[in-house]
DNA sequence: TGACGATACGAACGTTCGTTCTATTATCTG
DNA sequence: CAGATAATAGAACGAACGTTCGTATCGTCA
């Protein structure tokens, strides 16, 4: 790996860093310049324009969620302990990773009414998740764990609604018992899910 | 009401539509002088800093919502009757109010990492809504609707996230089928929270 | 109606933004 | 080690931002 390639890496850390406290907007061009010790025009000449950089923030956010939170989780058994560690994951390792918790969350209401690539890139890996996480319940129900009458895609649906909401209560109002709180719907979800219980 | 206020209360309706759409920080003054037909001097007046019109827009926020969610919802008899009113209304008149749908969601985001008396506003009224949910929710146990051991601040937290994923998944990636799944939701954290059903 | 305060405007301010250009330095390659 | 290429810095740009100021117009009440 070359020096340029080197520095711009660091670059984008260190915008993921600022856009997850203060979104890809507010990500300013002369801040992170301040941040990583370069100059303007010296960073910018790595992406040639904000889109760019924008963009790479949202690859590398890609990059880090899926060694953070999908690769653990895949050395775990199919089904509900898979899930598990995904939840998991999400909850503590993944929102601790940045200063700002989530930057899916952060970005995903400043870039829902603004077309753009970002806002391509955004959706299409929330797709990407949703179908991972549409695939790692289908699991639970081969391996019998699951109700095979289930609905993947509500299912799918209130798995997002948990850290939705976790991220709302914990960040904005501050609730220490958000994740608690999620935690307690995430076992009710899947008490619900099982096999054999009653929905 | 003076010339004065009438303009004013123009002009932050105006407002409204713009920042549920992009947000209380590109809500800029220029942008809403052109919408208003105004001069950027002559609407600055008004308020006397950008902060004062994002509080305005919040606050004028918050008096729709009640207007358009709460005051109804108090017309319905107390308990669950109430309660899916309030939710009902949060789905459909609320989301439609402004072209953004629900502005608290739009920018939450965007302020819970930047301090000020625009995200202490929010804070509040947010922690408000919370409240009556959960006074509204005491009423269904009173009524003998729902069991005596539910558990208030877990349910609210759970009604919220069903408005986070509603907003999440049918702004950003644009579900058409975020509004019924919603409601599935809630009606199974209504079966779950009533009196004699399996929890 | 006359006068005075409220309301609105146009122009300009200082800043900050993304972006461009040119020159200089560092890094890689043969 | 030399020459080519990549990486960075510095200065400057036009545009947009929030804000200020002096002035003109409008509403309202004596």
């Amino acid at each position: 790996m070359g020096k340029g390639e080197e520095t711009k890496r660091a670059i984008v850390d260190q915008a993921l860093e600022l856009a997850s406290t203060v979104g890809l907007d507010k990500l300013t061009i002369g801040a992170l310049a301040g941040a990583t010790g370069m100059s303007k025009s010296g960073l910018f000449a790595h992406f040639r324009s904000k889109e760019q950089l924008q963009l790479q923030v949202l690859v590398q956010a890609r990059r880090r969620f899926i060694e953070v939170v999908i690769d653990p989780a895949l050395k775990k058994p199919r089904g509900e302990a898979r899930l598990r560690s995904i939840f998991e994951r999400m909850l503590k390792e993944w929102e601790q990773e940045l200063p700002g918790g989530c930057i899916f969350h952060a970005v995903s209401a400043e870039l829902d009414d603004q077309p753009g690539p970002a806002r391509d890139y955004l959706v299409q890996t929330q797709r990407e998740l949703a179908d991972t996480l549409k695939r790692a319940t289908e699991m639970a129900i081969e391996e019998g764990q699951f109700r095979k009458d289930l609905d993947l895609d509500q299912f799918v649906f209130e798995l997002g609604s948990i850290t939705a909401a976790y991220h709302h209560f914990g960040r904005l109002l501050g609730n220490p018992d958000a994740e608690q709180r999620a935690r307690t719907m995430f076992e009710a979800l899947l008490a619900r899910s099982r096999q054999g219980e009653t929905p």
